[in-house]
RNA sequence: GCUGGAGUGGCGGAACUGGCAGACGCACCAGACUCAAAAUCUGGCGCUCCAAAAGAGCGUGGGGGUUCGACUCCCCCCUCCAGCACCA
């Protein structure tokens, strides 16, 4: 045997094939009608300058199925792209006095340079990025159809305004409620007229069809639905005393009504003003109400003081006819339901806290189905749970579903309510008053009022030519030749919209582009989209549970909607990765705790890097990184590529083989053995759960065995085994495993191979070694064959001198024999 | 508070359908090789009792239950993580 070291030399091998790999035709994805199809996606990043080690992991994830799958012969589609607008290219151009679009251009450079190191398996003829006029122009048709139908509209709202930058400030930037640059100065609110998104329109459906989505994680679609929020109740009209108005309050809990005993509407209620104009000391009161809405946090919690006021006024209960008393306070929500609701201190907590401060009287109208009748002189807290009437005119004694049934058809035809559903759920807010995002096509006329921009004009293009200051109004209303133009309805001088489109928008439908980014009729080419849709596996990160695919739902509903897309949901499997954690807290580099995916390159080669990446925690958990263990993923990768460069040249020649008979030696079956059930655990793993980690162990455990038996296997079960081990770690570290099949002989790719096949003969034990276990302890151990009766496995067991002894003086009361599993012997605890 | 998830050696984790708890890796200990060290190879490694071995007992957050048998199923409780949160 030669004595020269063969070293794993990871910078040379993985940089010789990244030279061969580089616009590989054969990872291009083009539709076959005879080949079944797999499209793999995983969360396109933000070109923020380099990637961090939370891509590396959702990507090694990704192209170890994506090459999986090549492996098992189907047709994958694995793109890759770049959400490319958004905040952090106008900070740097405002820090370093670089143009957006270079600083973005730059950045997707750079980190396709990283993409290209870790040699993921990228079909990049597909590549889009969200900046591009070629891709945000179908934003602006998107957009365009959608106010033709009315999805898209406007309105006032509220945004976050920095005084001293006399700016919109982003949800991003503002900083325990202070402004990012000016960081002592409180965001201010501030009402302007923007885009919306009608998406409480799609609800329901969006809820519904969470029934088609088995697939996704659990928490995931618990954070939907929690997002959507659903409630069933009723509106209820109360007649304001005295005043032709009425206030309608939304309520889940009609039943509850008789023990109404104020009514409260929120600060901002439309009614306020009118209610206490005419009043005497109505100035006092609006301006106590101001100072409430000026008192109140930006975001209100269960542990915000209740504050109210008194406005003097009274409102009738419809069904009781009672007078109640109206206030305003600082915890109804003008968002929410009708921004008004009634007050029954006895039944709802909050209505209980408010009311004791106030001194509200508390009317007891729900008593405990079973159990002690309460006394409201003596609850510390509201019962709120369902139970049976008492104290409601006609509806006492009915349990509360039912009231809740009868009341709501009552209101309805007396006319004074109705059933209500409502929905946490806002309508999206699109408008940003920032530069670099899609233009929205449209423009202001003073004759016509707001015209959209026809669609042969599109894409309305984002100039180049911007100061970008971070102060002051939209940098868009500074460029001339932009913000002017001809209406094109009457020809006249006009404006453009301003603002530009959130970047969520962009990441919406980008999934459908990737089919055909070339595509200029639409924005998706049907014929694509129906060929490769549904998306078969998404992957991402948790963080992105509600807002991006909650919008991509919505989206791929709309699409469908516009005859564009069949279906209404985009991803039949989605999968959610953990974070990568280090010290206990998430990589960031304000925590200092990041791992640089070049420096591990540099150190350990893009094979360790990801193979470790999977192997320190199942991909859906969080990993808690460690340096020692990156250095034993290094440590096996060596050890496999020392005993393969040792032994290849000795194969050569040498034809694999499998075959395991009466001549084969107990070491070559016992490799065999060992190498078709690892087959079966990794096949199975990544048909099902995906625990990576322990494939990974399996390799190991088989590299381990490769040593325990070296030197005793046969060349042709040795050659054999060594090429099945390379191809099913070829998902995992493709460079190596190309380098050890080059060395073995071969020359082809590893992705034109098939997955090695399993078979269960080969993998199967020449003995079993069953547990025996005494009362359900484990006592002795025996060596059989498969297949023997329960009573030859007993009759063996209690020949065991060991278990004979422990037996002796024992009565056995009976047995238990899993076959080819275990046999446990019951006895008497105590001797005869 | 509501919703979802998790709790296993010194550490990361394994045990897929109720059937040998701790695979694999890290750390640590020992041996081989070496003048020596590193690297590498081999072996050991849950805790307690015992000088050690043999052996016994304990052990999957806590308490109870079902079962021949429970990390796994059921009930109660504790802790941690995540999302939402005066949502009427």
């Amino acid at each position: 045997m030669t004595t020269a070291t063969t070293s794993y030399d990871h910078k040379a091998i993985e940089e010789k094939w990244q030279r061969q790999w580089q616009n590989r035709p054969d990872w291009r994805a083009v539709p076959r009608a005879d080949q079944a199809k797999y499209y793999v996606l995983e969360m396109l990043p933000y070109p923020s300058g380099r990637l961090h080690m939370g891509h590396i992991r959702n990507y090694s994830i990704g192209d170890a199925l994506a090459r999986y799958k090549r492996m098992r012969g189907m047709n994958v589609l694995h793109p890759m792209g770049w959400d490319s607008y958004g905040l952090p290219a106008e900070n740097a151009a405002i820090k370093n006095a670089v143009h957006p679009r270079r600083w973005t251009h730059d950045n997707i450079a750079y980190m396709k340079g990283q993409f290209e190191r870790f040699g993921f398996s990228y079909d990049w003829s597909k590549e889009l990025s969200t900046c591009e006029p070629e891709y945000y122009r179908w934003n602006q048709w998107l957009f365009l159809k959608m106010l033709e139908k009315g999805l898209a509209y406007r309105k006032n709202s509220r945004v976050n305004w920095c005084p001293k930058c006399q700016t919109v400030l982003a949800n991003e930037q503002v900083v325990d409620g202070c402004c990012w640059r000016h960081e002592t100065t409180p965001v201010e609110q501030k009402e302007l007229e923007q885009w919306f998104f009608r998406i409480t329109s799609y609800a329901d459906a969006l809820l519904e069809d969470m029934n088609q989505l088995e697939s996704w994680p659990e928490r995931v679609l618990a954070m939907q639905r929690n997002w959507i929020g659903k409630s069933v109740g009723a509106r209820i009209d109360f007649q304001v005393s005295g005043a032709d108005d009425s206030i309608t309050i939304f309520t889940t809990r009609v039943d509850t009504i008789y023990g109404a005993t104020a009514v409260v509407v929120a600060p901002e209620h439309p009614l306020v003003g009118k209610l206490v104009a005419d009043m005497p000391g109505g100035q006092s009161i609006l301006s106590r109400i101001r100072d409430l809405i000026a008192r109140r946090p930006v975001a209100l919690s269960g542990e915000t003081e209740k504050e109210g006021v008194f406005l003097g006024r009274f409102a009738i209960n419809p069904y009781s006819g009672d007078q109640v008393p109206i206030w305003v306070a600082n915890f109804v929500l003008m968002e929410y339901g009708t921004g008004a609701i009634m007050s029954v201190p006895a039944h709802d907590q909050r209505d209980f806290e408010f009311s004791q401060k106030y001194r509200i009287p508390v009317r007891l109208v729900v008593q405990p189905a079973r159990g002690a009748a309460l006394d409201p002189r003596r609850m510390e807290a509201a019962f709120v749970e369902y139970g049976v009437l008492a104290n409601s005119g006609p509806f006492s004694g009915l349990p509360s579903e039912e009231a809740i049934r009868k009341m709501t058809e009552h209101a309805a035809e007396k006319g004074f309510g109705k059933p209500e559903t409502t929905y946490r759920l806002k309508d999206w807010g699109i408008s940003r008053q920032r530069y670099w995002g899609t233009p929205i096509p449209v423009v202001y006329c003073k004759k016509c009022g707001i015209v959209p921009v026809p669609y042969e004009q599109l894409p309305v293009l984002l100039p180049d030519n911007v100061q970008i200051t971070g102060l002051g109004h939209s940098p868009l209303r500074d460029v001339p030749e932009f913000l002017n133009t001809t209406c094109p309805r009457c020809k006249g001088p006009a404006e453009r919209e301003t603002d530009t489109m959130d970047t969520f928008v962009d990441s919406s439908w980008y999934f459908y582009r990737y089919t055909n980014p070339d595509f200029t009729q639409a924005p998706v080419d049907a014929a694509a989209v129906k060929y490769w849709f549904p998306i078969d596996q998404y992957i991402g990160g948790i963080e992105h549970a509600i807002l991006h695919l909650i919008y991509s739902r919505f989206f791929a509903k709309v699409l469908r909607d516009l005859g564009l897309t069949q279906s209404g949901e985009p991803a039949a499997r989605l999968f959610t990765q953990g974070m990568v954690i280090k010290e206990g807290a998430k990589m960031s580099k304000s925590k200092g705790n990041l791992v640089d995916p070049d420096d591990m390159v540099a150190r350990y080669g893009a094979d360790t890097t990801r193979m470790y990446t999977l192997f320190a925690a199942p991909p859906e958990k969080d990993l808690e990184w460690s340096d020692a263990g990156v250095e034993g993923i290094y440590r096996f990768v060596t050890r496999l590529f020392r005993f393969v460069s040792r032994y290849a040249p000795e194969l050569k020649g040498v034809a694999p083989s499998a075959a395991a008979g009466e001549q084969t030696s107990a070491e070559d079956r016992k490799l065999l053995r060992k190498l078709h059930q690892t087959i079966r655990r990794i096949t199975s793993d990544f048909e099902g759960r995906w625990h990576f980690n322990t494939d990974i162990a399996a390799l190991m455990e088989l590299v381990n065995l490769l040593y325990n038996l070296e030197g005793q296997v046969s060349p042709p079960v040795l050659r054999e085994t060594l090429e099945t081990l390379v191809k099913l770690l070829s998902p995992f570290a493709p460079y190596l495993t190309q380098e050890l099949w080059n060395e073995l002989g071969h020359t082809e790719d590893l992705l034109h191979l098939s997955w090695p096949p399993f078979d269960p003969v080969l993998a199967k034990e020449d003995e079993l070694e069953i547990p025996v276990q005494i009362n359900g302890r484990l006592r002795s151990k025996l060596l059989a064959r498969e297949g023997l009766t329960q009573e030859e496995l007993v009759e063996m067991a209690l020949g065991e001198p060991r278990i004979a002894q422990m037996l002796r003086g024992h009565e056995v009361l009976k047995t238990i024999v899993v076959p080819n599993k275990l046999v446990n012997i019951v006895i008497a605890q105590h001797t005869r």
